[in-house]
RNA sequence: GCCGGGGUGCUGAAAUUGGCAGACAGGGUGGACUUAAAAUCCGCUGAGCGUAAGCUCGUGUGGGUUCGAAUCCCACCCCCGGCACCA
């Protein structure tokens, strides 16, 4: 008989629609919250296989646990809806990227109705609705009071195709990842939220995680932490010695905080003064070698260095560095070029002269922005001596004795050599020895440096929340009026006032009353490509009342970065339509943190750090009782083509979930899904493999049209079957192995073909429920006319003691090879598993009792025989 | 280079974590049904030897531990993902 697919499956779904099913309660009686997530997609207009990968087998999941009584599961879904896809169609195809969003949402939710998951819609999120986005606007106001949230000139990564400013996270290989145009730095002043001042934190919170360790190993990575020392090395300039202590080193750790959050601002990180050049080292070790210095192009001293007749060399050499693309400083990591600046610095333990330069293949953004060269102990300043001719010293040797002439850097831990009073020490004691001596004098000090650096959120595009802040000209000049002489020592960059054109301008908050700031509608959204947004475009927007001194100020015209948007949405699901406060207390309090997260890997350093981020100071702050938002999280991988490239519309190897349920229904797809091959890896599409699922659903369903049920006693293989089947399949689902459950879901039923019992029959359809939830329903319900949906049945139980019963095979190994196969009572001692053993010829023809020197018995498992050595 | 994950039939993959290697599928092949095809159903399907009972080999390579290794240890090769001029 033909299986009804369509016809039972809208007959369900309507079914449980009308008894709202799926509707989840903040509280229920004597049932333990429990907040289960899948990450949100983005409303491309189309729910493409990846994600059903990621969402059907998310939703087996939600219902078994579900299922098993205690928990009163949380499963909601929304959509990602700001983003430059939905501007970039628009500008094509001339239809507002509203218009094209919430049309594309409206597409999605269909396709999402119809994968049959158990989401609460009545909770769903839409971020570019002024509900939602007013609460981003809130939030940044609430990380801006405490300087979170800052304005600063930096070195930015500047997307020419998209023409807007780009967070670190969102450069892959030097290129876009929207777009893949090549990015190149710009020097502009932007919107950044100070992440860095949790590098820590972040850093410390994955322990306790229960993530995949390869996703906790990227966020480590991602931060990079590594601790070394700042070494001052006095500058002889032009000749003429000037030494003296370090401006820097010397300063308490209260004004060093405050120092570093301005450093963060400034595009190089250094923190020089006209006296000594810092630099950051893990390697103090190699000191005594360090033969000269380079600073990075951007480095401030640059200029103050250089001498009048390297000016013109070192001029060519900025310019031509200023010039280059991320992806051909990242492209020329082999060949270094640099320039002499015609200035010294001295070793300040060597006491040497040695050589200042300037080179790219220092970064600005790293570290001081300056380092200290060891040609002898570093692959890169090797090369780079070698090419600009510089002296090599070796000062570790791996067997204590000096060396000339390496070929090449050794670059492991040894024995200090040509290192004065410090020779002979090992790189550890080294290290901790010279830091500490120079730290005596001022010199030096221990740091740790992070490779994390501040989020820029700043965008220069349309379709996004725009930043509620107003710039205000007379206040700077109120201000400034007050202080004629030293003007606003107290106030801070960036967080006081910013600059724009030369003019000073005092920042403000839009008034929390007055949010959200909306999003005009403007005629003409494309990028501006002159560094603001389409939104300076419009007079009205930007010409706003100074909520301090009501005088005309201007409006922010930036948008925040679409990842402010998602590194919260999971709070406001606990209460999504609230318009008081960015969610109910209580309510955040009875479902958060998420207990369960599912989504794909590629998020691993942008939306699952960001999150953790916002986290973090939103609890600092008081608004969030929690640290951290995610307690587990687990990846799907990704469905390949079925040439095992991936799906791409120029290859034509992509297959539409929507073609998929019209051919086969989604329960198929669904078990398809599950059944594929390991779900956290991914795999190729096989459509001859989900013909097999069809297959298999097919005969499932003629077997309960024609069958007749027994009411008899189970056979004792049969139970035993039952109660191992109800193991694996509720292991199995715990631990994300679908295809495995699946399987055994096969093979029971196999043995009901042959059995037909009702009571196993009954509890197949119960395990089979959260695969292929209409299919089971109707089952459920029709064919063996049980009372109330089968997905708030309990969950089958399985007893140990039953496991226990029936025969099983026991292996026989003599000296390790497998010889006879024993059938046994499960409950089979070795004494009786030993006796079957000699009656068996095949046992017997290679070991008798007297050739018999031990044996192994494992019980159910196997019986192991070892002879004599004869 | 560093970090993470892998390498098992023709293919997707299993293997209760040291105990029957290849479950369950796909594909192939033989057969039944059919005038025929499709669909369906039933066998067989890691390699080699053997009429057969059975034997030998077999989880990237080489070695080791063990009664017993896909699983643990050592060395190496290869693939995938991430990071990378981060001092």
């Amino acid at each position: 008989m033909q299986y009804p697919a369509h016809q039972i499956e809208s007959k369900w779904r309507t079914w449980w629609e009308t008894k709202k099913l799926y509707r989840t309660p903040d509280r229920v009686k004597g049932k333990k919250n429990f907040y289960h997530l899948v990450m949100f997609p983005y409303p491309s207009g189309d729910l493409h296989i990846g994600h059903w990968f990621n969402f059907a087998p998310a939703d087996i999941w939600a219902r078994w646990k579900r299922r098993q009584g205690q928990f009163n599961v949380l499963s909601p879904i929304g959509f990602d809806a700001f983003g430059l896809p939905a501007e970039n169609a628009a500008i094509k195809g001339k239809l507002h990227p509203r218009v094209w969003t919430m049309q594309n949402i409206e597409r999605m939710r269909e396709q999402l109705k119809s994968m049959g998951a158990i989401y609460d819609l009545s909770r769903e999120v839409v971020t570019c609705d002024p509900e939602y986005y007013r609460w981003n606007q809130w939030i940044f106001l609430q990380l801006f009071k405490p300087g979170l949230a800052y304005r600063a000139p930096v070195a930015a990564n500047w997307c020419p195709q998209c023409k807007t400013v780009l967070a670190n996270e969102q450069v892959v290989d030097g290129a876009c990842d929207r777009c893949g145009a090549s990015v190149v730095q710009k020097h502009v002043t932007q919107w950044l939220f100070k992440i860095t001042a949790y590098a820590d934190r972040l850093l410390q919170g994955l322990g306790e995680l229960d993530w995949p360790e390869k996703t906790k190993a990227m966020q480590r990575n991602w931060i990079g932490k590594s601790e070394g020392a700042i070494i001052a090395f006095p500058i002889a300039k032009f000749g003429s010695v000037i030494a003296g202590p370090s401006a820097w080193l010397g300063v308490n750790s209260a004004k060093q905080s405050r120092n570093q959050q301005e450093i963060a601002a400034r595009p190089s990180g250094a923190r020089n003064d006209e006296h000594s050049i810092e630099v950051f080292t893990t390697r103090a070790d190699t000191l005594f070698g360090a033969t000269y210095i380079v600073l990075a192009p951007e480095h401030p001293l640059v200029d103050a260095l250089t001498s009048a007749k390297h000016k013109p060399a070192v001029e060519r050499y900025l310019n031509a560095a200023r010039r280059k693309t991320e992806l051909e400083r990242l492209a020329e990591t082999k060949e270094k070029t640099g320039v002499f600046t015609g200035a010294y610095a001295i070793n300040p333990v060597s006491g040497r002269k040695i050589p200042i330069w300037i080179s790219d293949y220092v970064l600005a953004s790293y570290g001081t922005g300056a380092i200290m060269a060891v040609p002898a102990h570093d692959e890169r300043d090797f090369a780079f001596a070698k090419t600009m001719k510089l002296p090599v010293v070796e000062v570790v040797s791996p067997d204590a004795k000096p060396h000339s002439r390496p070929s090449r850097a050794y670059m492991d831990d040894g024995i200090l050599v040509r290192s004065d009073r410090f020779s002979g020490m090992s790189s550890a004691d080294g290290r901790r020895h010279i830091v500490d001596s120079l730290a005596k004098e001022g010199l030096a000090k221990v740091t740790v440096q992070y490779r994390l650096r501040d989020w820029i959120i700043s965008r220069q595009r349309y379709w996004g929340t725009p930043i509620p802040v107003i710039y205000c000209r007379k206040c700077w000049e109120i201000q400034s009026q007050n202080k004629p002489k030293a003007p606003n020592t107290k106030l801070r960059a960036g967080i006081d006032y910013t600059v724009f054109q030369g003019k000073e301008y005092v920042i403000h908050s839009v008034p929390e009353h007055d949010l959200p700031v909306l999003l005009p509608d403007i005629r003409d959204f494309k990028p501006t490509g002159a560094g603001t947004s389409p939104l300076a475009r419009s007079k009205k927007f930007v010409s706003a009342n100074c909520p301090k001194c009501g005088g005309p100020a201007k409006r922010e015209t930036d948008t925040m970065d679409t990842f402010v948007d998602s590194s919260w949405y999971y709070v406001r699901y606990a209460d999504s339509h609230n318009n008081k406060r960015f969610a109910d207390p209580e309510k955040v309090a009875a479902w958060l943190p998420v207990n369960m997260y599912i989504g794909g890997a590629e998020h691993s350093v942008l939306h699952l750090l960001y999150s953790r981020f916002f986290t973090k100071a939103l609890f600092d702050l008081g608004h969030l009782k929690f640290q951290e938002p995610f307690r587990a999280l687990r990846h799907q991988g990704f469905v390949l083509g079925e040439d095992n490239y991936k799906m791409s519309k120029s290859r034509g190897n992509v297959v539409s979930p929507d073609e998929l349920v019209h051919r086969y229904g989604t329960d198929v797809v669904r078990l398809y899904l599950a059944f594929m091959g390991d779900w956290s890896k991914g795999g190729p599409w096989s459509s001859k493999g989900i013909e097999g699922m069809a297959r298999f659903v097919r005969r499932l369903w003629d077997f309960f049209a024609q069958a007749k049920f027994s009411e008899l006693e189970l056979s004792a293989e049969l139970r035993r079957l039952e109660h191992e089947t109800v193991k694996k399949v509720g292991a199995d689902i715990a631990g994300f192995q679908f295809n495995t459950a699946v399987s055994s879901l096969m093979v029971f039923f196999s043995r009901l073909q042959i059995e037909p019992a009702r009571e196993a029959v009954k509890v197949f359809v119960q395990l089979l429920a959260p695969f292929a939830p209409h299919l089971a329903e109707e089952l459920w319900q029709v064919v063996l006319k049980e009372r109330g949906s089968v997905h708030e049945s309990p969950w089958p139980k399985y007893s140990k003691r039953t496991l226990q019963t029936g025969t099983v095979t026991i292996v026989v190994q003599v000296d390790g090879k497998v010889r006879e196969r024993l059938t046994l009572p499960a409950g089979a001692t070795e004494r009786q598993a030993l006796e079957a053993a000699w009656q068996s010829p095949k046992v017997v023809r290679y070991v008798t009792p007297e050739t018999l020197r031990k044996s192994v018995f494992v019980p159910k498992r196997l019986l192991s025989l070892v002879r004599k050595q004869s």
